[in-house]
DNA sequence: TTAAAATAAGATTGCAATAGTCCTATTTGT
DNA sequence: ACAAATAGGACTATTGCAATCTTATTTTAA
């Protein structure tokens, strides 16, 4: 429990990977290699960070994939948000109303909430270019 | 993804039921049916709870549990570890090695055990006594 | 204009972890 | 002795994640 799914771990290795890569284009072969990941799943990780413009893709014989952004303007939240739908610590931040049996009268939403914002404030702030930088050393 | 499990939720709810109540022992019945909580699942939450000190049970008739320290000084990393086995928002922190395929070179395990630490804080940091006082309000 | 190499995307499967249930044993106060 | 509580083992159901398979589309270069 509470551990991040492979496909943000994957997106992450993947964003880091380009920005430490000299050439701005990337292929979802090479990465799948030199990282250890199947390809057809990081493929669709890609895909799905494309979606949300964090990679640009190019398609066709010769394409792949580019930076959508400066790296340091690339959080992990960014990531997060563009793989996955479900966040959220507790179910309620998630479903809302009627998931718990508790929702009227909930005594752990606030402070709850509270704890959400604070590692929320984490992930905002660590960036792809900070990542680079820790994998370099 | 990155959710807390339904136990470590029921752990929190419960303790911080009896940090509220004014009478010191409560049963599981009681909780289960003021929270609306599946009576054997909390039960077992419950003894998982006893095992690590965070209540103390009293059995037979007119048993039940009390807390085992003052509400201050029982943390949700507490509640955490006393109830989960698996932490560690990527699986390196847990399994330790050749878990990945690309553990001996992997780029992002520093940057995350940063995060990780982080995230601990906050856990740590976070007391059932606090979690009252919001409930209460 | 065709072949090759890349991304796009839908459908499906396998699997493991979580959540929940059921049943029996044990403890203890009245 | 009985009732009401915890203790705990075994089992089941469900869900979500990870991975795979297949087909379509795009684009460049020969």
């Amino acid at each position: 429990m509470f551990r991040l799914s492979k496909k943000v771990e994957y997106a992450i290795l993947a964003l880091q990977y380009m920005a430490e890569k000299d050439e701005a284009k990337t292929s979802v072969k090479e990465m799948s290699e030199k990282l250890n990941i199947s390809f057809d799943f990081l493929s669709k990780t890609m895909q799905l960070l494309n979606k949300k413009g964090l990679v640009e893709s190019l398609q066709g014989i010769r394409g792949g994939y580019i930076l959508g952004d400066k790296p340091e303007k690339i959080s992990i939240a960014d990531i997060i948000r563009a793989v996955e739908q479900r966040i959220g610590i507790v179910q309620c931040f998630k479903d809302g109303k009627d998931s718990c049996g508790r929702v009227e009268d909930c005594t752990i939403r606030t402070p709850m909430g509270h704890i959400q914002k604070k590692i929320d404030n984490i992930f905002e702030s660590t960036t792809i270019k900070e990542l680079a930088g820790f994998a370099r050393k």
